[in-house]
DNA sequence: TATTGTTATACTCTATAACTATA
DNA sequence: TATAGTTATAGAGTATAACAATA
């Protein structure tokens, strides 16, 4: 009842999980698409949820340069998904809020992706997928604590 | 000896692929760039390192409207990274094939990439790695069937 | 007529450098 | 002077629509 694939060529543990990055990523880029978002608008999206962040907090978030952030909050304000605020401490800062249409938009593309991703686990097994999601979340970990950083500190959602 | 993290809050499956796609996808641009690559022209020599296929076959393999893979090839072409060649059989046809200068480049930062991942993965034990492989394998099988492709026949390296 | 590929055009995304306004 | 953010500009990447050359 196990394997029906042994005459298959192995993929290497490297090349296994670079294309399952592949897919993944594809599938978030398919769900955004249809929600009218690009990944980037998505993240965007996906961090203002639950933040009211500065533009200057927005680049260390997204790891972009400032005129970047400028550019991707200038369009996402002219479709209405967020809108700049003055902060009133330092009046030279900015501060970037979602909208009640951007939160529509990145609530069904992450719900219409989530789901698409629960389907294609679906097929393993309850315990290996516990096994996958405890595999791939030590590989998390280990690369936070080789860039200095908190796993679980700022988790950007999507 | 096995867990100091029970005290963290638990990723979902879903979040746990998900994040480990961006760090992979992440790397991999990293690297890309470090050989002066994007990802879509990395993916474009990954092709072409053991193919040498027209332009209308390059669009198929990387899921880009023709005039795009026309402005990709023309970018790499312009580098010397490519060249395009004349298909006898078909004068309508152009074949595209990659240079010297290309496989170098690709080479390097697949071999950089490649490096890093199996430093990454090592922090596994040898049986997790091969339990990790062979979940994510299965996933991409579900996935190609889904598509009704077969996942070994045309893998696209990278 | 249908197919292969290019060109013209437009928009998103990204970065560098120069700039404005506030601290 | 230093910091927060914008503007000007340039280039990659993508798509749609119109086109040329060949089948």
């Amino acid at each position: 009842m196990a394997s029906h694939r042994s005459q298959q060529p192995a993929l290497s543990t490297v090349d296994a999980l670079t294309q399952l990055s592949f897919l993944l990523h594809g599938r978030l880029e398919n769900h955004s698409r249809a929600a009218d978002l690009s990944i980037v608008q998505g993240r965007l999206l996906g961090i203002l949820r639950d933040r009211r962040p500065t533009m200057g907090e927005l680049t260390k978030f997204l790891d972009l340069d400032k005129s970047s952030v400028t550019g991707l909050v200038d369009r996402a304000e002219r479709r209405g998904l967020v809108r700049r605020c003055t902060d009133d401490r330092d009046r030279r800062a900015t501060v970037v809020e979602i909208t009640d249409l951007g939160r529509d938009l990145i609530t069904s593309a992450t719900t219409a992706y989530s789901t698409e991703l629960t389907a294609l686990v679906a097929h393993l097994r309850p315990h290996e997928r516990d096994t996958l999601t405890d595999l791939a979340t030590r590989l998390l970990i280990v690369d936070a604590q080789n860039r200095g950083v908190d796993l679980f500190a700022d988790l950007t959602d999507v």
